[in-house]
Formats: structure tokens, sequence, C-alpha cells
DNA sequence: CGCGCTATTGTGACCGGTCACACGATCTCT
DNA sequence: AGAGATCGTGTGACCGGTCACAATAGCGCG
């Protein structure tokens, strides 16, 4: 049991090696994890680094042209529930490594404050995980030197756009055109379609949209530019959505946007799931928990994050693990906030679109969907949210 | 305007010293303003750092043992609301003032994963900001050596405690009363309390809240413990708050706490505000996008942290500005989950709309601290928020 | 004119690691 | 038995800053 000993006296390579005999040399090469030690000298080095509660120095080691071992993380935002939700993972998988973890936000697109910001992200940490999410991570993603470790997080490429290149994402097109079949599916007419800014200009999970409305042949509406916040989405709507009777279901780029359109659905007196659906996506913690509770699209970011820090890795790592790690899945989480339209002729069985919604597929539970009616309400103890059914709506894997 | 240049090979303080036709010391004097240098050699060499675009090593400075230029953030989570508003202030403020951030999070209060996260979080960095809400955030505060520098965010603490101490937080008893003594205003027999997990065994926000009730003269009813989110008090509200048709009016530790209370009623078939009122602590960002919009105590958690740098900035550097920074305050947000309780006599503005709380101060405001009705409801365009009335419950400045 | 003092600048060691390379001991093979 | 290869280890320089201290210059003054 190491003694305490003095804080902030602290011990060198060197103080380690006379310890245990030995250079200052092999014991970097220990810790280092070299082959070529003996295993019995490495022993007598570990003994002493354990006694003497031995840690390397970061500074040093970055000074001297050592591995790379903190990584920072270059985002526009950090408390937005996806980018804070990705870097609650990646803090975990820094963590886990030994890593430190930096971060950084780059404010604007602005090539001079986006080059400012890179420079000094990159100065203290070596390495970058960028969350490339909108305009000022794109345009932080593009200012880093070739020359920089970096792996990022980004909105579904399109084409073979990211071959090669050490992107993560979720397949957005795929669920949001599962989420739009869903709606279909219920009996909607259309789908309406509130968008988050999008980085690119052709999102990904628009087209999955508008392709599930075209393959159903149905008419396509105009798409709704929003922001990342409800305020703007409820703005938006109010302007184009609220009004229209004729719109029964609106599929919405993130769950803050959701809350918004719901609000002004709300405001303008038309009532959440009878008169018109909302699905989210993100699956936010407090989205079970709305009144009514949102269908969303889940997606995990903070996996996805841990996937983005394991790409890193392998980057700085040459014979790490390479094996393509698998990233998670979108999934349609189905709640409450989504339902058949309102009295447009009975169906026979609200089977329309290729995805079966649910198990509900009996009556037309005008209320909620996939609820196989449980008990009445979650009487007591233990499921208390109102999770329900949920349907893998597909991720993509590599 | 600096040529680009090679990126990669980074330019050292020699470098400039031979571009400026000084020595290295002379460089190290001016990139630290010592006044020692001649303001003529100062221009020079100032010249050559921006001709080559050097910007200091900050490893090798921190290893040379200059002054600290970067801090991290000890802390138990990210995600939450709180505690990501509060990286966000100071990610700001590190950022404004040149520091590098890092981030590190510490499970559990287990004595020795926090010794383990407190020394990793001081290596790299050297100055340290810990938000201490909660048990783990506490435990990483107390293990922090004391030559180690330090500032902090914590709980209202009590009596003198703080005296001293390098620690920042808003005063969470005045808010509690005032949040409470509105609901008595509004003419409810008495309050409840959902709390969050308290890092001290007495929480100021519950004894404000107790304090207001007593003072009152009405009965105090035993808090319900909850942890940080909705689950949580969702299943603590179905056990204790739900079937009692006595509670009328429930002041929750935060609005995620607030969101489950809701849902929670919801499912009971008590509506809000109407047969039951509620209060949060915090105004997250989608408190005013609820439905019903939830009147809440707001907290500016990014300006809290921005003083808690400020607050480390001043012990760092002797000769910093020593002025007392002041706080952010605690402010009520009137919105539209709290209101007269049901029935108890009929109120000449008796209302039962569900939304439109705001205007209820007519009938007897018992100690109605200074609620004005505002305009009856949001219409249209401008203020598309449900935003309402705004009143000062006050804070604490130094 | 020489001395002491201060303002300014330069010199070299050092922080705690790593890298490149040299060195001694074994082992192998002819 | 000696040459070479391999293994295990030690030596010293170096990363890019800072610190402590020396050195030089300029000044006022007796």
């Amino acid at each position: 049991m190491p003694v305490p000993s003095d804080r902030l006296a602290s011990v060198s390579i060197r103080d380690v090696a006379s310890e245990a005999g030995v250079s200052h040399q092999t014991v970097s090469r220990v810790i280092n994890e070299s082959p070529s030690v003996k295993e019995s000298t490495r022993q007598v080095v570990l003994d002493a680094i354990a006694r003497l509660d031995f840690r390397p120095n970061r500074a040093a080691r970055a000074l001297a042209g050592g591995p790379v071992q903190s990584v920072t993380v270059l985002t526009s935002n950090t408390r937005q529930y996806g980018f804070a939700a990705a870097l609650e993972g990646i803090e975990e998988a820094t963590r886990a490594a030994g890593f430190a973890l930096g971060v950084r936000v780059v404010e604007s697109g602005t090539p001079g404050d986006v080059r400012d910001a890179v420079e000094r992200a990159i100065e203290p940490a070596g390495a970058l995980i960028v969350i490339a999410y909108d305009r000022a991570g794109i345009a932080a993603l593009r200012a880093v030197p070739p020359d920089v470790p970096m792996a990022a997080m980004v909105e579904t490429p399109s084409g073979d756009e990211a071959a090669g290149k050490p992107w993560v994402w979720f397949d957005d097109r795929k669920a949001a055109r599962d989420a739009t079949n869903y709606l279909l599916g219920l009996g909607h007419k259309t789908v309406h379609y509130v968008s988050i800014p999008s980085s690119t200009s052709t999102s990904q999970r628009m087209l999955g949209w508008r392709s599930a409305l075209e393959d159903a042949g149905v008419s396509v509406p105009k798409p709704l530019q929003a922001g990342w916040d409800p305020q703007s989405s409820s703005q938006a709507a109010q302007h184009r959505l609220t009004r229209d009777r004729k719109v029964t279901a609106v599929l919405c780029g993130n769950d803050d946007l959701a809350i918004g359109v719901m609000r002004a659905m709300h405001q303008a007196g038309r009532a959440i799931p009878d008169d018109v659906s909302i699905v989210g996506f993100d699956d936010t913690p407090l989205a079970a928990f709305y009144i009514p509770a949102l269908t969303t699209v889940r997606q995990d970011f903070a996996a996805l994050g841990k996937a983005c820090f394991a790409k890193l890795l392998s980057l700085l790592d040459a014979n790490a693990s390479q094996d393509a790690h698998p990233w998670p899945q979108a999934e349609l989480i189905v709640r409450e906030s989504a339902g058949p339209p309102p009295l447009p002729r009975q169906r026979a069985n609200g089977q329309s679109g290729s995805v079966r919604a649910g198990t509900g597929a009996g009556g037309r539970p005008r209320r909620a969907p996939g609820t196989r009616s449980p008990a009445p309400a979650p009487a007591a103890s233990s499921g208390v949210g109102p999770e329900q059914t949920r349907k893998t709506a597909k991720g993509v894997s590599r």
C-alpha cells in the first residue's frame, strides 16, 4: 500500500529508475510497454512505480513527442442534447482509455474564427474529434490540417463521399424513411417535415422522408426550415402548419422541434395525436415524459461518440483493434404523440405502409397506436414511464 | 499578413528570437508581459511573433513551470441541464481568457475513484473547477489537495461554512422561499416538495421551502426524495402525491422532476394547473414549451459558471481584478403550470381553461408576491413562446 | 573619471519525458 | 574460436518553454 507521500512533489521517471536500480530509459520502456524489456526487470520497475505512485507527466510526454494521449472535442455547442450526449460518450471512452479530454467550441463558421479555434484545439492535445452537425462544425472539420489525427461525427454523407474518411454517423436516411412510413402506415395522407439546419445542402434525413413519400405515391409538401430550438419550429409551424387542417402528421428533425410544433398546435387548438401526429428525432431523456409522450427516433449519441473515439484510436494506434466497431442503430420508439389521422374514412386495417405499426393493428386505437393497452395507466412501481412499443428503424453498421 | 507557412513545423521561441535578433529569453519575457523589456525591443519581438505566427506551446510551458493556462472541470455529469449549462458558461469564459479547457467526470463517490479522478484531472491542467452539486462532486471537492488552485460551484452553503472559500452558488434558500410563497399566494393550503438529491444533509432549498410554510403558519408535508430525472419523481409522485386530493401544489427541485410529476399527475387524471399546480427549478430551455408551460425558478448556470471561472482567475493571478464579480440571481418565471387551487369556494375569476394561469391574480393574493397580470395569452407571431410574467426571486451577490 | 546602481538583455541549466544510438552479454554458425 | 546477430540496457541530446543568475549598457554623482 503506497504511502500517500507528499502531494505536489511529483515523482519522475528518474526517481523510479534509481528506486528500481535501472536507467531512466528502461523505465520509459516499461511504461510504454516496449517488448524489449526482460520480464524480471519489468517487474522490478513496475514495483517501483507502484511503490512511488508514479504517473507519467502528460506535458513532458507531449513535449517529447510521445504518443498522443489526449483529445479535444471541437464542437459548436455543448448544451443541445445531441452534442451533449455525444460529449458524454466521448468522455467516458477517453476516460476508459486513459486519455485526457479537452473541449473547445467554435462559435461561427467565419474562416478566421474557425482557423483560430482549430489551432487552439490542436495545440494542447494533438488529436481531435470534431462534431460536425452544423455549418460551424463542418467548417471546423474542413479546417483541420491533414496531418492532425482526427475523427468526426457527421451527418449522413451521401454516396461514397465518406469513403476512407474517419467519420461516423447514423443512417438518417433510413431512419427518416422508416419514421415517415410509420406515419403513412397509420393512415395519414402525407407527412410534413420540419427540418433542423443541415450542414449539407442535401440532408439525407430530408431525402429519406421525401423518398418515402414518393414511393408511397403521395404528395410531397414543402419542408419547413427551422433552427435547433423549439422556438424556431413553433414559429415556423404557426406560419405554415397550424392553420391548415389538412396537415395531420409532422415529422420533426429533433425532439426540441417536435416540442415546439406540439406547442404551436396546442395553442391553435389542435389536439395531439387526435388531430395531428408528431414524430421527433433523438429521443431526449424527457421525450417519454411529455404530454403526450413523444414518438421519436432514438439515436444513441453517446454510443456514437464512443465509436468515434474508437475510430480515432485506431488511427493513432496502427496496431489497435482494427475490427469494424459497429455503430449504434437508430430505432423508432413508439409512444403517444402519433396516431391515426382524424376522421378520414374507416380503414380496414391501417396497414398500408411497409412498416407494421406495432402490434396495434387491431381496431384503430384513436389515442395510442402501438399501445397494446396495458393497464389503463401504468399504475404503480415498475415501468413508470410511458415507454411503449419499440421498433427498430434500423441503422448502419460500417 | 502572415503566410500560412507549413503547418506542423511549429515555430519555437528560439525561432522567433533569431528572427527578431534577440535572445530566446527576451522573447519569453515579451510573451509573458514582463515589464522589464524596452518598448522598442518589445515591438520588434511582437512583429517577429506575428510574422512567424508563433504560438507558445502549452505543454512546454506547463512542463517548465510557467503560469497555469488551462483548467479542467471535474463533474459527475455532463448531460443534465444544470451541469451542461455550467460547462457551457465555463467554456466560454476559458475561451475568452485563452485557457484550455479539460473535462473529467467522476462517477462515484468512492474514495478510490475520487482520488484517482482528481489526480488525473489535476495532472494535465494544474487548475480545477469542481461542480459539486451531488455526492460525487462533493467528494471530489474534498479530495482536492489544498495546494491546487481551484474554484467550485456548490449548493448554497449554510452559515459561514463558505467563508473564504472560492465557491459560487445561487441563493437556493431565498429562491425556494419565494417560489413557495408564490404558491401560497395563489391560495394553496400548503405546498409539497419533491427534492433532488442534496449534496449536503440540510439542503438550503428545502429549508427555504420549509421556512416559508412555517412562516405562513401552514402544515409542512414530508418532502419527497427523488433523483435527478423525471423517472424518479414520477415514481415518487405516484406513491405519495397522485392519489391525495389534498395536494394541490408541488414545488420540484428541478424542471425534470417537475415534468415527471406532471406526467404522473396526468396519468392519474389530475389536470395541471386546474387540479394541481407545479413549479420547477432551473428554467430549462424547454420549460417554456411544455404543455402547460412550466412556471419555474430560473437559474443561469452559464453565468454562474463564468463567475466561477472568474473566481479561479483571481486566485491564479494575484493582481487580477479582485473586485467582487456579482453572481447571477435566481428569478421566478411565471408561466402556466401553477394557478389557484381547485374549488375552494368560487373565485371571482374562476378559470378552468388549462392554459391561462397568469391572469388569476384577482382573487385573494394571500401573500401575493407581486404577480401582475400580463396580456391574457400570447396570441400570435411575436413572442411565440408562452413566456409570461417574470418576477425576480432575488439571488445573492457576494 | 571612476564607482555604484538600475535597466535591459543574454547564458545555461532544467522541467520530465522521448529519441537515436552506443554498449555489453549471449547466442549462433562456420 | 571468432564474426556476426540479437537481446537487453545505458548514455546523452533534445522537445519548447521557464528559472536563476551573469553580463552589459546607461545613468547620476562625488
